[in-house]
DNA sequence: CAGCATCCCGCTAGATACTG
DNA sequence: CAGTATCTAGCGGGATGCTG
């Protein structure tokens, strides 16, 4: 059962996508999550030197909001909170990998 | 032989393509090139009320510029130049084909 | 440790007017 | 018909300081 897509949603089902993806920081967030990989808050500033605070918080509570990363927090002194991928979150995986077989396919590059 | 992808790099990589179709028009764009169809510079103007004539003439510039689009002119009065996918460019989309299969996927939408 | 609050700047998109 | 040129506004993003 398959929508029926016009050119116009379309397009604005995959700008919805893109949006989830979308700014300066997801995609490499998203790249240290991939594969089961479980960081804290302090792991990814260390893995992400140039991204401020503020930005890397943004952007995980987009991440979560969206479905994509899953925030488990532990009631400990001092704070601990890890970020994981969700399961839907991960089986963006594969598609993203579409993406870079497609850019590589690209002619007179 | 497929790269050695980094969690940088397979970002980079993947930012490099949102490139290529970010933005608030491209996407509307392509849907309305996708399948072989050729539009001119009217027709475009005219399934895309919305769109001003600069950033309809500046994304088909940028569409084109990245390989997606090709541009015609036919050197005739009045101008005429028309618009279509390139073969690579074709190939985008079943890729976005993907993205919305994965996006259908999403749990509680 | 893991954030939030504030201020600020540059860039891109949008509006409007003009042209080969 | 198929575009440029110019001006402006809004927003994403950066720097800095503070907190439970």
């Amino acid at each position: 059962m398959s929508k029926t897509y016009t050119p116009a949603t379309a397009a604005a089902d995959v700008e919805t996508t893109l949006a989830w993806l979308g700014g300066r920081w997801k995609l490499i967030i998203l790249f240290h999550l991939f594969g089961g990989q479980v960081q804290r808050y302090s792991d990814l500033e260390r893995l992400i030197p140039d991204i401020s605070q503020k930005m890397l918080a943004q952007q995980l509570r987009q991440l979560e909001a969206d479905g994509l990363v899953q925030r488990t927090v532990y009631p400990v002194v001092p704070p601990k909170v890890e970020y994981r991928m969700t399961e839907w979150g991960q089986s963006l995986c594969p598609v993203l990998d579409g993406l870079l077989k497609w850019q590589a396919a690209k002619p007179t590059n």
